[in-house]
DNA sequence: CTGAAAGCGCTTACAG
DNA sequence: CTGAAAGCGCTTACAG
């Protein structure tokens, strides 16, 4: 029925070359205000919309920026991270809409085995990407040759400093969150974090426990430090051991609100009172820590910051054909909410 | 450097034409193993990855599928909704997941103003779209005219069955909710919903409800209904003017887990005890909902299976490339947590 | 089993 | 200010 109008059919109705209605569509100052009128009219009634995709091959942009999340095990998918981790959607969207600005579109993957990664950005032709997380250093080497232009978020590898990289301020953080404890009157802190050894994220949380702990005169004990999966899981799994141990912290520092809440649950369901019992504080400010009663006190990453951030350095590199390396560091700020309460008030119990 | 290697280059140093090439990229019948063999060595040498932009100009197929979110207000964004709805995520994490299993990828929008949806969609060549929620009617006219597979999720309205349509079973869910409460001897059961009046989704919702206070004999008293934004705010809201009022409910049927985490640490920060004093059952399931203590009984919603729907019905067309219209209705599924509990327990107050 | 050539719908020097 | 024509990197009848 109706046979896709294309540019030839739009210069034949206006006597006019395909050159000049490409000049049209592109807003060319070659061609006279009268006749772009003209030809726009004729483009409108025929309900003409010129293909990206054409335009793509020939001027080599595809307007299409890839946002890749992060998998932990081979068997994850993209789908079950979304589902698990609420960071990433508010991500997402944010970066949706600073490039959509720009008529941009963002095309979605999890990260798929070494080659392939590297296959699919030169395959859709993609005109930047941005990495959330940490991923075996082989993706960064691919991604490197490519030379496109790339953000990397929460990366501490060296590496980073090859692509522009943008990180929550960890350690302080951190640092604020131990504080804030320490302020309360604590001095028996614990800190439940994620693989500390291997990934920087974990140990620079960690590095802002200690650093908050030295300044006071408080000493770390081994025995006040947790390592748990990242997940609500891994929360309730050491709040069940905090419980059977016997352990006599009144403040636990916790690097991830998800396992924040499975503590914080875990314990509330067994009787334990929070804050009265046991101050915790958590890292990221999700949005169910500001859902459980009490709320949640935690350190407030600003993630919609970072995906703003991310896709602007992305937009200023495309727009200006650039290959620029800018490293970014966003504040955190603490949030002090109910799950935290002075150590005299915890007395009382 | 490495100017990008084209099929042409491939040809030349293969000896062959480039049909034969890409005979062997599409593995067409038409090639001798032999040379097939010889051609992908050649290939893999060179690094060559076919440009999935020119394919689509000349086969016509984008391999894009459009993921739509709904936004409320114009001046919201998909970005905002993703932050604020967690149920959005979980929907596009799936849809991902069974896509890219066919090579397929998801580009994301949020709606735009009338025209510019349908713009975008035929300048992208999307293959196909799936649009989560309910839109002005304009809409959809538009996505008719385009005629390419397209699934709505959530939509009621008649012109629903002119496309691929996927809904819960939300009369059912609602009416499992309130029959649950009736079954722990509750009888002051009060409502709330979203824009009744307006909203398929939240109507059906309290139809539900009617449904299992008929069936009990139990009147609904319109005091007991209450509409609110579908929002944790809204849920705040109405928990302020619940307990300011002397409403003697015991048992509350919230048609949103968001608003119903709202009610519920709401009640809880004043005092009240969940579900001694008010018994609390919400809808979707969402992942904060198993968060807080007690954990929040729930109906859930299986987004993620709605998501596979979704993505398997809008691919059957694609690879058929038929344009069929099935209409199917996921059920849903009492979960019982804490914050549901018998009518004699909460005498004891 | 393989090839020559037109075509997909644009853009872009180059020429006038 | 406008046009003729090559080119972007593929696919696909058609012919052999």
């Amino acid at each position: 029925m109706n046979k896709k109008t294309n540019i030839a059919e739009i210069a034949r109705i206006a006597g006019v070359s395909t050159a000049t209605v490409s000049y049209v569509i592109n807003d060319l100052d070659k061609v006279s205000e009268k006749t772009k009128q003209r030809i726009r009219k004729i483009m409108a009634d025929l309900d003409y919309i010129p293909s990206l995709n054409a335009r793509s091959l020939s001027n080599g942009q595809t307007k299409l920026i890839g946002v890749t999340l992060p998998l932990i095990a081979p068997s994850d998918t993209t789908g079950s991270l979304l589902e698990t981790n609420p960071f990433f959607a508010e991500y997402l969207g944010e970066i949706h809409k600073v490039i959509s600005a720009y008529e941009y579109d963002l095309l979605l993957s999890g990260i798929q085995s070494k080659g392939k990664y590297k296959n699919w950005i030169k395959s859709r032709g993609l005109d930047g990407i941005i990495l959330l997380g940490y991923y075996p250093t082989d993706i960064y080497e691919e991604v490197k040759a490519l030379n496109i232009p790339t953000v990397l978020t929460d990366v501490y590898e060296s590496y980073a400093h090859d692509f522009h990289s943008i990180n929550t301020d960890d350690i302080e953080g951190s640092y604020l969150a131990t504080k804030h404890m320490i302020e309360l009157g604590h001095k028996k802190i614990g800190f439940v974090g994620g693989n500390i050894q291997e990934s920087p994220i974990h140990n620079n949380r960690y590095l802002g426990y200690g650093k908050a702990m030295l300044e006071a005169n408080l000493t770390i004990n081994n025995d006040y430090v947790f390592e748990t999966l990242t997940t609500f899981e891994g929360g309730v799994t050491l709040a069940n051991r905090l419980m059977a141990g016997k352990v006599d912290l009144t403040a636990l520092i916790v690097d991830a609100d998800i396992v924040a809440l499975g503590v914080m649950k875990t314990c509330q369901d067994a009787g334990k009172k929070i804050p009265e019992e046991l101050s915790i504080v958590g890292f990221d400010d999700i949005q169910a820590a500001s859902f459980t009663s009490p709320g949640l006190t935690t350190i407030r990453q600003f993630i919609s910051k970072k995906g703003e951030i991310a896709a602007n350095l992305i937009m200023k590199d495309i727009l200006a054909n650039t290959r620029t390396t800018e490293s970014k560091t966003v504040k955190s700020q603490l949030i002090i909410r109910g799950s935290t309460c002075p150590i005299s008030q915890s007395k009382k119990k």
